[in-house]
DNA sequence: GATGCTTGAGAAAACCTTTTCTCTACATAA
DNA sequence: TTATGTAGAGAAAAGGTTTTCTCAAGCATC
C-alpha cells in the first residue's frame, strides 16, 4: 500500500505450466502425461482421466514452440502485401485466414510498402521464424512486390498479385468480370455502352477494355468506346462531361473500372439533370461497400470474390505443406456482378 | 520428361541448415560456432572469422523455435481486432508493426470479427504459440472485444478499443480532436457554428459533441446546435435539410463526426447552391484519405494519429515484455488537424 | 620447479514436447 | 515349471540453439 509500486503493471508473467509439472503432479512420467493428452500408447483408462483433469486444473497448455521444433512444423505462415491500405489485401488476408484458423495456422501480416529493404526484414523474420509457407498478395496484378520469393525453401502462394514464373497463382478474372457487366447492360437492352476506366499504364485497364470491345461485338452493338484516365472520382466527372457535351447520341451506359471512377460518373450525371438509372446505366468495378453502397443510387459493382480467393490459397498453400503436390500456373478466379440499383431493371422485369 | 511429374511444384523442402552442419563444416564443436556467430565467448580472430564464413556460404540461418524455446521469449506479438474493414485498425497495425519490426518481432493479424468464439480460437492459438504480448484493437472505444484478455499470463495493451480496468490503454484524444476543429472555425472567424455527427449511442459522439459546446461557451459565440444521426453520407445530407431548410440565421460551419457525414453535407451544400468554404465552412473527422481527399473541395479533418497510436502501444508492450513495469491507465494522445480546404483562410491570412 | 593466470575451445545442460524403445509384472498357454 | 504374450508405464533420444562449466595448454611469477 505504501511502497509506491501497486500502481504499475508488472508484466505478470507466471511460469507457464509445462507438461512436467502436470506429470508431477499426476504422479506419472512426462512420456506417460503426454500420451494421456494426446490418446496416445497404452494406459489405464483411470490413468489417462486422472492426468488430463490434473493437466485442466493446472491450466496446462501445451508450448508451441517446443511442439514445433520437434515436428519441423510452426503452423504459421506470413502474408506479404504492399497494399498500405488493404483495400485488396484485406479480403484477401480475411480468407486466407479463415481457411487456415480451423487448422490451427496463424498469420502473420508483413505489409512491406514498396521498399526491398523492408521486404526482404520481414522475409528474414518470417524464415526465422520459421512459417511454413508464405502467400504474397498485393494491389496490382502487374506488379512484383519488391521481394525475391523464389528459392526460399518453403511453399509460396500468389494471391492477386504479380507472380513468378513457373509458381502457383491466384488472380481475379478480369476479363470475366468485364463480360458479366456488359453482358448485364446488353441483357437490359442497353446499347450505347461506354466504358470508363483507369490508366493505360494498368494490365487490367487493357484485360477489362479488351473483354468490353469482345462483348460488344459479339452482340452487335454500338461501337465500342473506351475512356482511359485516372481511377478517381474526378476523372469520372470528367469523363461524362466529355461523353456528354459531345455532339450526336448520348451514351445509356457506362460501364466503369472501379467504383470511385462510378460514383464520380453518377454524381456528374444526376449534376446534369440525367436519372440514374432511368437514363443512363452504371456499373463500376470492386465492389468497394463503402463507396458502392453510399453512392446514390447504390451501385451495381463486380465483386472479384477476393475472400474466396484468399481461401483457396489459404487451402492450396497447406497442400503443399503437407508435401502435396501442386500443378504450377495461374489459375482465374470468377468475378461476381452484385446488382444494386444503378442498372435499372431489366425491360422485362 | 515422360513421366508427367515434371508439371507440379513439389513443395520444396530441403531440409534447412543448422549451426550443427556449420560447426562441422567449419571443423570445431557447435558451441564454438555458436559463440562464433553471436560475438560471444573467447576465440581468435581467425577461427571467428572462418566460421562466419563458413555460415554465410552454407546459408545458415538461426532456427528462430529453438531460439525461442530457450529464451522465453518468442519475437511475436498479437493484434487482436475486430474491425473488419480495417479502416481504424490498419493505421494502427502499421505503427505497430513498424514499433516492433526493428526489433525483430512479427506480428499475428487476428480479426476476431464480434463472435466470442472466433476471439478464443485466436487467442487459444496466440497464447500456445507462446506471444510475447498481445495488442487489442478495434474500431470503437466503447465496446468491448469479444474476449477476455484479463489474467492471461503475458501482457496486453488496448490501443483504440475499449480497456478492461485496471489496464494499459492508448485511445485518441477526441474532446482534445473536437476542440481543434471548432478552435479552427472560431479562429476563421465563423460563428454560427453546428455540429453534424453519429448516433448518441456512440460514446465520442457525446465527448466530442461535450468538446464542441464547451469551446463555444468559452468563446462566446452562438448557442450550440447538435445533430446526432448515422455515421453516413445519407445523414449528411439529410441534416443540411434540416439545417437550411429551417427559418432564421444558416450556420456558415459545420464541424461533422465523421468524413463520411462531412461529404454529404459538402455535396448537399454545393446542390443548394451554397460554396464551401465561402459561404460555409466544413471539418470533417477520422482523416480517411480516401473520402476526405475525394471530397470537392478536399476536406480538412481531424486525423486521430492511429499510427502514432500503434507506435506507442507497440513500445509500451515491449517494455512490459521486458520487463520494465508500467503503470496502468488510459493514455490519450492527442489528434491533429489536417487543413485541406473546406474551411477557407483565416481572415487576415 | 611449483603456482597462478589467461586464452582458446569443447562438453553438457537447458528449453519443452513427442515418440520409440525398454522394462517389469502379470496372465495365459504349453 | 517354463515359455509366450500383453498391458502399463518409464527412460531416453530427438529437435536446434545458447550458456555455463570444465579443461588443456601456454606463459609469467615467485
Amino acid at each position: 500500500m505504501s511502497d509506491g509500486s501497486d500502481n504499475v503493471i508488472q508484466p505478470a508473467r507466471r511460469r507457464p505450466v509445462t507438461l512436467r509439472d502436470v506429470a508431477e503432479s499426476a504422479g506419472v512420467s512426462v512420456a506417460t502425461a503426454s500420451k494421456a493428452l494426446n490418446d496416445q500408447g497404452r494406459m489405464t483408462a483411470e490413468t489417462r482421466t486422472r492426468i488430463r483433469a490434473v493437466a485442466l486444473q493446472l491450466g496446462f497448455r501445451p508450448n508451441g514452440l517446443a511442439q514445433s521444433l520437434l515436428r519441423r512444423r510452426s503452423f504459421t505462415v506470413g502474408l506479404l502485401t504492399n497494399d498500405t491500405y488493404g483495400r485488396f489485401s484485406l479480403p484477401v488476408m480475411a480468407g486466407v485466414s479463415e481457411a487456415l484458423l480451423d487448422n490451427g495456422v496463424s498469420v502473420f501480416l508483413c505489409n512491406v510498402e514498396d521498399d526491398p529493404r523492408l521486404g526482404q526484414m520481414h522475409v528474414d523474420a518470417m524464415l526465422e521464424k520459421r512459417v511454413d509457407g508464405i502467400i504474397a498478395s498485393g494491389k496490382r496484378l502487374d506488379r512484383h512486390l519488391p521481394v525475391d520469393l523464389s528459392n526460399l525453401g518453403i511453399p509460396v502462394i500468389y494471391a492477386f498479385t504479380d507472380p513468378d514464373p513457373n509458381s502457383i497463382a491466384f488472380v481475379s478474372d478480369d476479363e470475366g468480370g468485364a463480360r458479366l457487366a456488359v453482358e448485364h447492360f446488353v441483357a437490359l437492352g442497353r446499347r450505347r455502352i461506354v466504358h470508363v476506366t483507369g490508366p493505360e499504364t494498368f494490365e487490367v485497364v487493357h484485360q477489362r477494355a479488351g473483354a468490353y470491345r469482345a462483348v460488344l461485338a459479339e452482340q452487335g452493338v454500338a461501337p465500342p468506346q473506351v475512356l482511359m484516365g485516372a481511377w478517381s472520382e474526378g476523372w469520372g466527372h470528367q469523363a461524362v462531361a466529355r461523353l456528354f457535351d459531345a455532339p450526336g447520341e448520348k451514351p445509356d451506359a457506362v460501364f466503369c473500372g472501379n467504383d470511385q471512377i462510378a460514383r464520380g460518373v453518377v454524381d456528374a450525371l444526376r449534376e446534369r439533370g440525367l436519372r440514374v438509372p432511368e437514363d443512363v446505366g452504371v456499373i463500376g468495378f470492386d465492389n468497394w461497400e463503402i463507396v458502392a453502397a453510399a453512392t446514390r443510387p447504390p451501385l451495381t459493382t463486380v465483386d472479384m470474390n477476393l475472400t474466396a480467393l484468399g481461401r483457396e490459397a489459404g487451402l492450396t498453400l497447406l497442400s503443399l505443406v503437407d508435401g502435396k503436390a501442386v500443378e504450377p500456373g495461374i489459375r482465374k478466379l470468377p468475378c461476381r456482378l452484385v446488382v444494386r440499383q444503378s442498372c435499372g431493371r431489366p425491360p422485362g422485369g
